[in-house]
DNA sequence: GATTTGAATGAAATCGTTCTCACTCGGCTT
DNA sequence: AAGCCGAGTGAGAACGATTTCATTCAAATC
């Protein structure tokens, strides 16, 4: 048995109603104020915010629903997420799918519930489409990955042109047999394999690519397809775990990078400049990316019927050793000093 | 306005509590509960659970406060929580404090406003002492860092030993200064610092150690001052992010490893494989932290007057290149296939 | 056939807040 | 001096579910 409102409410000899003012806002006198204070103090009342949500009905809460909890990427714009929404007065419930389209649908449900406020969404591509029928109670904006066309506010990374700047890296630097490892639960692994498409039909070069579950394991089986085919260069991957499987994979198979093989990928994770020879990447904007999907979403809380905004932001390309030109191999295992550049 | 149990109430031509009994458990025939069903599914209707927990007086919910989100080894303890928790019918609520105490102090209270059932929480060391005193209402679980003695359950890496078997690898391997760099804002830095000064002093060689706080950035100025006292054959480092941040300098500084200095640390992080050389890290049970923490929480929450308990659970060590012997240099700089064994 | 039993259902109380409404009581205006 | 106003306060309704209690009705018992 907790004390509730009305046990302080006593204890300062006043009505529930006057408590509940000098904790909230409205009209009351100093003195009163202080006396309530006083018996909130000596009581240890909290507030049950059970009964303020549904007495207010507002849950002061907004949701984030995360593919993958372990990816940096997805912690890294959870931060900037719950940095955003404290500042605006809001909490976060953070839930996690592990790209599970069950456990998606299952925290939607949770979502409208709980009667969040609203709903910052990565979804999986199973989700993203049944989200057209099905569409929340709230304002939802989605990140990283794209939903039905034109009905949700949406943050994403410019995909297509970060795919087309490695492939550009790539050709620049005299590679001709790029082959790409995509993601194939995302829509984003779509995007990124439709950029690299279109940029090796602009270089006149035959693209050969694979989607694959994304996981370190699975870009092992991809990397030994595309072998099959014709050893490749180069190769991109579309997400960090695929990038690291591929790494693994080209050494256990002992090709030097990048005299054997060049790789490339997305995400500037740690290990990215930790190994020899670094790895290029495109680095996304993670904190970037959290505060404009909490922006849109408390943009579209204020007016509804705004009509549906769609940001792209850029990623910037990071040059490491990993690309090194093809043509003039060096004989150094030394990363050269990395270079930046914005798309 | 959502729609209420009223709504579906009308709709099934039932009373609310004919509604409340088809969808939670109690005696209804099995016509009615079909025609209930019908009736939710009509209308689209989903409980509010702040109305739920208010009137029946219990979350479902557990609370999970962790020191920083974007530390694989709290990622990874989260994953195993929420697994356990799930299976057990309950929510997580998942917080990040960044080790700021005024944050954790905030979340705590937020805690008691939401009622949860119990809570699994990874303690700064201002925020363990500040327990003792101030106990929240509910069952605290403390994980990976130690409270205020005999007052809660805990479940705890056996930090001396681990931090024993790697100074006992590295005297075994010929290093006698080797130094260490512990976190200052958690009580594991000063376990595993204290676990490091005792095997120092059984293998009789003099510790020589820095508290620093828990970034990449503060290992740099450590090792510098480190340093300054002699320079170390070896270092330890007691979390990952310092153990980067020392790779960092030590490769700024043109240190081969392990010749000039080896290094050893915690946290199987893939990075740690993925270098050359491999680094030697204690890799922690995260699946077992979490599930232990669960259950530890779940048997108090039955049997809330057992004697406080306390689950220390053993390290793994990796050994890899980074603390190759000194006595006999390596003229390769293939990392041998790590070999593991257990405390 | 009357009575007991028990399952199925509905009416209404309840959880802890907030908020509307009515009321009181000084200080102003005219 | 009578009326008005506005600030400060309390009483009580309301939020949406669960749960207790009473009621109904059919089957089972004697």
């Amino acid at each position: 048995m907790t004390t509730s409102i009305k046990d302080v409410a006593r204890a300062a000899g006043v009505s529930p109603a006057t408590v509940s003012r000098a904790l909230g806002k409205g009209p009351i006198s100093e003195a009163l104020r202080a006396q309530v204070l006083e018996a909130v103090r000596a009581t240890g009342y909290r507030p049950n915010l059970a009964a303020r949500r549904l007495r207010s009905q507002e849950s002061g809460t907004i949701g984030l629903i995360l593919a993958d909890i372990g990816n940096p990427f997805f912690t890294g714009v959870a931060r900037a997420v719950e940095a955003a929404a404290y500042e605006a007065g809001l909490r976060v419930l953070l839930c996690n799918t592990d790209e599970d389209p069950a456990r998606e649908a299952a925290y939607l449900a949770l979502m409208q519930e709980e009667r969040v406020t609203g709903l910052i969404l990565a979804p999986t591509r199973a989700t993203a489409e049944r989200l057209a029928d099905a569409a929340p109670a709230m304002p939802v904006v989605l990140i990283d990955r794209p939903g039905p066309p034109g009905l949700f506010d949406s943050v994403l990374l410019d995909n297509a042109g970060a795919s087309a700047t490695l492939v550009d890296h790539l050709a620049a630097q005299g590679y001709r047999r790029i082959a790409g490892l995509f993601g194939q639960t995302s829509g984003t692994g779509i995007e990124r394999a439709e950029g690299y498409r279109a940029a090796m039909a602009r270089h006149g070069l035959t693209p050969a690519l694979r989607f694959v579950l994304p996981q370190a394991e699975a870009a092992e089986a991809g990397l030994a397809a595309l072998c099959q085919e014709g050893r490749p260069e180069a190769m991109i991957a579309s997400n960090s775990l695929l990038l690291m499987g591929l790494l693994r994979s080209a050494r256990a198979a002992r090709f030097r990078i990048p005299a054997d093989l060049a790789l490339a990928g997305f995400d500037n994770e740690p290990w990215t400049g930790l190994v020899e020879p670094g790895i290029t990447v495109i680095e996304q904007p993670l904190e970037a990316i959290g505060r404009q999907a909490m922006a849109l979403l408390l943009e579209r809380l204020r007016t509804p019927s705004a009509p549906v905004r769609k940001v792209m932001l850029s990623g910037r390309a990071i040059l490491r050793g990993s690309t090194a030109s093809a043509r003039a191999p060096h004989n150094s295992t030394k990363t050269p000093p990395p270079s930046t550049f914005t798309l």
